[in-house]
DNA sequence: TGATTTTACGAAAACGTTTTCGGCTCGTTA
DNA sequence: TAACGAGCCGAAAACGTTTTCGTAAAATCA
C-alpha cells in the first residue's frame, strides 16, 4: 500500500527542493544533467505520475468533458458516446457520463453538478421534459460562466453554442420517396408527438416528399405515438385502420420492429404487400427477421464531430470567434429486406 | 461573461476574510447572525459554487468512480452503467467512463489515466484480451496505491477486490435442462472460445445438464466461436452438420438470432422443431421474431450492486476489514416464441 | 584581484477550498 | 479596576502542481 507519490516526497527523499523535482522532470534547463537524471530515474523507479486534479487547479482546466444524454441504453446514443469517447481519448480528454432519463430536473442537477469545476465543456442532448417544457435556463446560466456547450440530436434552436444533427426533413423525405420508387402507393409514417423535434421534422419530410409528388397527405397514415411503452395497440390499431397501407416509415427501430411483427401476424408479406424503411440503423434493424431499411443516422460520427468541435473551442483562447455551427451530418440509407 | 464566483471574490466585495465566507456558507457558530446572513443571501443571489476540484484536492477525493469497459455499443454493459450511475448519482458520485475497446492496451492506458488522481476507485469489466493474456499487472499496481477496485462479468479470480457475477454455470445448465424438459433430445451450445471466462463456464453449465439427465457429451453439438463478426458461415454449417439439431442454447443474443434467422431460412420452424434460449436479454431477444426466450443477466441490479460496493469501501475508513466479496447476482429465465 | 556573468537551485505565490489557531473587542465578574 | 471569558473575525497552513523571481556559488573576464 505504498502512498502515491508526490513532488514533495520526491524532493525529501532526494534532498532537493520541490521546485527542483517540479524542473528536473519537466526537463528545465535550470537544473544539471546530474540531478536531472537522478531525479528522472527516481520517478521512473517508483513510477510517478502527476495529480490530475492538482493540475487542474492550477490550469483551470480539467481536461474533462461531461455528456448529458436521456438515456444510455439507446443504440443511438451509444454509439454517439463512442464516438465522443474516442476522439476525446485522443486528444488527451476524458469523458465524464450523467443519464438524464428525459428528466427535466435531472437534467438540471447533473448540469449543476458537472458545472462547479468538474469539466471543461459540455456535449448533450436535451430530455423530452426539456423539449417540451423549452426552458433552457439551466443552459444559459452554464453558459454565461464562459462554459460551451455542444448540442446534437435534441437541440435548442435558439441557444448560442455548436449543434450536430442530421438533415431530419431531407432524410424523411428521402425515405418516403424511395417507398414510392419502389412503387408504394398508401405510405403512413409512425412518428412521434410533435414536441419531440426529430418527430416534428421527419413528419414534415414525410409530407413534402408526398407533395412533391403531388400525393394529399392523409392524416390517417400519419401515427404520433407519445407512449413509446404501449406503441403496440396504437401500431395494431393504425394498421388495422389502413388496410391499403402499402408502406411505412417509422421514426425509430421499435415502431418499425414492432409493425412488421404485427403484420406479419397478420399474414402480410415484408416487403410485397408492406415495405418498411426505419430511422436509426441499430441492432434491431440488422437483425430483425426480416432486416429493415434503415436510415443510418451516423451516431458515431456524429460524437466525435461534436467532441471535436467542443475541444476546438475549449483550446482556441481568443473567445472573440464567437459564431457557432450548425454541422449537419449526413444520413445513409441502408437497404436490406424490408423493402423491395 | 460573468467570472465563476469564488470564495475570495465574495470576500472582496463584502470585504470580510475569505476564512469568514467559507464559515458563513457553513453557518458556523463563529459567525454573526447578521454577517452570516449578509453573506449567505450574497452567496445565494450569485448563484456560488463550491469549486469541486479545489475541494477535492482539499480532501483528497474526487467523489468520481471510473467505470472501464470493453464496449459500450453492447446492452448489457449499457445497462450496467445505467445501473451505477443511478446509484452513483443517489450517492453524490459522477462516473467516468473509458472503453477499453476489447484492447489490453488501451485498458492499461485509460487505468494510468483514470488512476493519477481523477477518481477515487474502479469498476471494471476486463477485455477480451486481458483475459486472453492473463496479464493483470494494471490492477494489482492501481490497487497497490491504495485504489479499491470492483469487477463484474469479466473478472479476474486472483485479484483483490469484489466481484459481481452470474452464476454462468448453474444459469446454462437451468437453460439446457429448460430445453430438455421441452423434449428436446439434441441440444446444442453456441459458445466462445474458452478463454472468454463466459464462454467456458457456460459450455459447462450445458455439459453439466446434459450428464445429469444421463445424455452423454457430444463434441459436434459444441460450437465454439471466436471472430463474433464472422459467426454467420460457422452457425450455418453447424447447423447444415446436425441435422438433428432441436435445441440451441446460445452464449449471447447475436448468435441466438442468427442461429433463427438461418433456420428460418431453411424451412425449419421455431420453436417446434428448433428451440432456442439466448443469454442476454436485450433488444435483439425481445424484439427478434420470433421473440427469443433468454436468460437475463440483470445488468442494472449488477451495475447498482457493483456501484454501492465500491462506494461502502470507499466511504468505510478503517482498512481492515479486508475481506472481498463476490456477489452472484440471480439470473432470470424469460420465456418467450423460441421456445414451446 | 576585482567585477561580472553564468549555473544551479530554492523560496514563494497561485489555483479554491477548509480548518486550526491566534487575537481583538466587548461585557462581565471578582 | 484588573482579569477573564465570550463573541467574532482574520491569518495561515494544507492539498499538489507550475512558474517567477531571487540568490549563492562558481566561472569567466578584464
Amino acid at each position: 500500500m505504498a502512498q502515491k507519490l508526490t513532488l514533495k516526497k520526491i524532493a525529501q527523499d532526494l534532498k532537493v527542493s520541490i521546485s527542483t523535482v517540479s524542473k528536473a522532470l519537466r526537463d528545465s534547463y535550470e537544473i544539471s544533467e546530474e540531478t536531472r537524471k537522478k531525479i528522472q530515474e527516481y520517478a521512473k523507479q517508483y513510477n510517478y505520475k502527476p495529480n490530475s486534479i492538482a493540475l487542474s487547479l492550477k490550469n483551470q482546466k480539467t481536461k474533462k468533458i461531461g455528456i448529458i444524454i436521456p438515456e444510455i441504453v439507446h443504440h443511438f446514443f451509444a454509439t454517439v458516446i463512442s464516438g465522443v469517447e474516442h476522439v476525446a481519448n485522443e486528444k488527451g480528454y476524458q469523458v465524464i457520463i450523467c443519464l438524464s432519463g428525459e428528466s427535466f430536473d435531472k437534467e438540471v442537477v447533473n448540469m449543476e453538478m458537472l458545472a462547479n469545476g468538474s469539466i471543461d465543456g459540455f456535449i448533450l442532448s436535451l430530455s423530452k421534459e426539456t423539449m417540451s417544457k423549452q426552458d433552457f435556463h439551466h443552459l444559459r446560466e452554464v453558459i454565461n460562466q464562459g462554459m460551451p456547450i455542444v448540442m446534437f440530436d435534441r437541440v435548442a434552436d435558439d441557444i448560442p453554442g455548436d449543434k450536430i444533427i442530421i438533415d431530419d426533413v431531407t432524410a424523411a423525405s428521402e425515405a418516403t420517396d424511395f417507398l414510392m420508387r419502389k412503387a408504394k402507393k398508401n405510405v403512413g409514417i409512425l412518428s412521434t408527438v410533435d414536441y419531440v423535434n426529430v418527430g416534428r421534422l421527419r413528419t414534415q419530410g414525410y409530407s413534402e416528399a408526398l407533395m412533391k409528388r403531388g400525393v394529399e397527405v392523409n392524416q390517417d397514415l400519419i401515427l404520433k405515438i407519445e407512449d413509446i411503452d404501449h406503441c403496440d395497440e396504437l401500431i395494431e390499431k393504425f394498421i388495422d385502420n389502413n388496410p391499403s397501407l402499402d408502406g411505412i416509415v417509422a421514426v425509430n427501430e421499435l415502431f418499425a420492429v414492432t409493425a412488421s411483427k404485427i403484420l406479419t401476424r397478420k399474414g402480410k408479406r415484408i416487403p410485397d404487400d408492406v415495405a418498411i424503411v426505419a430511422f436509426t440503423d441499430g441492432m434491431l434493424s440488422k437483425y430483425s427477421n426480416p432486416s429493415l431499411t434503415t436510415i443510418g443516422q451516423n451516431g458515431y460520427e456524429m460524437g466525435g464531430i461534436a467532441a471535436a468541435k467542443l475541444i476546438d473551442r475549449l483550446e482556441q483562447d481568443q473567445k472573440d470567434e464567437e459564431r457557432y455551427e450548425t454541422v449537419i451530418v449526413k444520413t445513409s440509407l441502408i437497404e436490406r429486406e424490408s423493402t423491395p
